[in-house]
DNA sequence: CTGTTAGCGCATTCAG
DNA sequence: CTGAATGCGCTAACAG
């Protein structure tokens, strides 16, 4: 089925269909009647690739990232997808597993031509090659949940929400408080949010504790409970402060396998604020970053950028407004231990 | 960059310039190096929409799914998706919201000539006019989770399944089980395990309690727990057979807030098996189906088809094993209740 | 307002 | 083993 058909049906030429389907204005209305009908009759869709080919652009977004396995990245996929959607845009999604190498691939894949510009979430902007082959090769691209100041990226202030969510625990009369995350070297986003841990101890006066890093998500658990049952009452931590919600989710089933309630004789909180968390008992304490937005954002810094043919720059990075949920599973202190 | 360039600066023609890069057995290996030389040192990539033209194949595998945002459908695009790039594929997804519309709409984009084949799960295989459009387009497609004689699909027995936990939970002494479920009309799944229900309750010789059925997931929790609510302990069900393991999740949080413990009170199970389910507490009792594996079957399924040029029928069809995972949200049931 | 035509970048005959 | 030439289906000049 090409245009070709539908001309013939329709008894005008190609050069016509292709105006009455993309550029209805231009043709009589008749025309245009009588164009539609007979594409319609025929189930004619136009090729895409030859429309690629020809026009040289894709109606394609590239999106790169981790995994789509974490929720969070699911919730910024989506929003990505309906807002590209809404945009004209089909979206081609390549995830990295974290690793450098896989990043370089996706990228390649999306240099091919097959992608307008790209939205992505990389291990480390600073250092990210397939970052630099994107930039060498002019193709529009904005990063998500990154943060760098040479860069389009849009964002939360990892630091900050840390900083807070710490004075919040000293507040509750914290004052052993530990973070738990997966491996700094794997994300900007870890070592963002490990920054405002720190900060927030020293703000609030109180010892820094070894950070937890955790390195593979399957022993994850395991892990951490022999950890907390290695510990002490007096040398274990009353709140573990985790680098995002899978892990403290995590965290929450080794407080049990050690014997520990949580809230009660541990507070734990997340950070991402995936809707699940809302529906878990005891409700994930953790700091909200707005996940669809991200997406939704990145989509439309990209598509004006598309639009005006004008690259981005790190000028145009957003920086969103996390939030703070309560939730159930971080609660006051029990008792003030000695320091 | 066009393989022209790459043609001009080894100093060969462009029909050379293909060959080495796709047949590099055709050309001499003195040719190929001087080629594969300047390709690496242009940085070329041969463009897609072009190969595509030319080809009549894109190598690409279009998905469609109801949403990711449900981690037994990310399990399975992960699958997919790291089974077609091992056989050279890329992946276009598209989430339909369990809406018919969206399903269509799709269709249309991958008829677009933008994918070699389709792997897709519907809300009701006999009704889906996207897949009618699909078979008469001739494109090569594999439903997944899907089950219906007349298509090629990958997937559980759904019906078994629930019959077979429901004869489990008879053994643990429940008597009043009632199913939780999404909207039958969704979801052929969702009426397959009812099915399953059903057969299982009448064989264990039970009475068959009203269907739960749950419109929203917003709302769910709130709807369940004012349902647990309202009923004394001698009407209330003792266990929950929920449709899905993210319902189940729900039924778990909803029987908190009706003040019900989990699973001395009330027992739930879920269906699914999303890695997830392992890490909270309780750890959910559910039945696994091998998501990242149904995914990878579909895939395999299709690209056999596609190399083979011969279109899949429903005997291709593929049961996956399904089990049990006893976990923690499922015990014996306390003492008979009356019936 | 509509038709004719060139060419996007590539793989593939067909010659040599 | 290599090169020249063709056309995949479409859109955008250009002409009428």
């Amino acid at each position: 089925m090409r245009i070709q058909d539908v001309a013939q049906a329709a008894g005008v030429s190609v050069a016509t269909v292709s105006r009455a389907l993309n550029e209805p204005g231009k043709v009589a209305a008749e025309t245009r009647t009588r164009v539609e009908q007979a594409a319609s009759r025929l189930g004619y869709t136009p090729n895409a690739s030859a429309r690629t080919l020809r026009t040289q652009r894709s109606k394609v977004i590239g999106v790169v990232l981790p995994t789509l396995l974490n929720p969070v990245f699911a919730e910024c996929f989506e929003g990505i997808a309906s807002t590209a959607a809404a945009a004209g845009y089909a979206v081609q999604p390549f995830t990295t597993e974290y690793q450098i190498g896989r990043e370089s691939r996706a990228v390649n894949s999306l240099l091919a031509g097959n992608a307008d510009g790209v939205i992505l979430v990389v291990s480390n902007p600073a250092r990210s090659s397939a970052l630099q082959r994107l930039v060498e090769a002019r193709l529009p691209y904005v990063l998500a949940y990154n943060r760098h100041a040479k860069h389009p990226c849009v964002s939360v202030h990892n630091e900050a929400a840390v900083a807070e969510l710490i004075a919040h625990l000293g507040t509750l009369g914290h004052q052993r408080i530990a973070m738990v995350s997966g491996q700094l070297q794997a994300s900007d986003r870890a070592r963002q949010r490990h920054r405002g841990y720190r900060q927030g101890m020293q703000r609030a006066g109180l010892q820094e504790m070894p950070l937890i890093e955790v390195p593979f998500v399957e022993t994850a658990v395991q892990e951490l409970a022999s950890l907390l049952r290695r510990q002490s009452a007096a040398e274990r931590p009353t709140a573990l402060v985790s680098s995002n919600d899978l892990l403290a989710i995590r965290c929450i089933r080794a407080a049990h396998l050690a014997g520990l309630r949580v809230p009660q004789e541990l507070s734990v909180t997340g950070f991402d604020g995936i809707a699940l968390g809302e529906d878990l008992t005891p409700m994930l304490s953790t700091i909200v970053q707005p996940n669809a937005e991200i997406g939704q954002r990145s989509v439309e810094l990209l598509v004006r950028s598309m639009a005006a043919d004008a690259p981005l720059s790190a000028a145009s990075s957003i920086t969103l407004a996390h939030r703070f949920r309560a939730g159930e599973s971080c609660a006051a202190a029990r008792r003030t231990p000695s320091v």
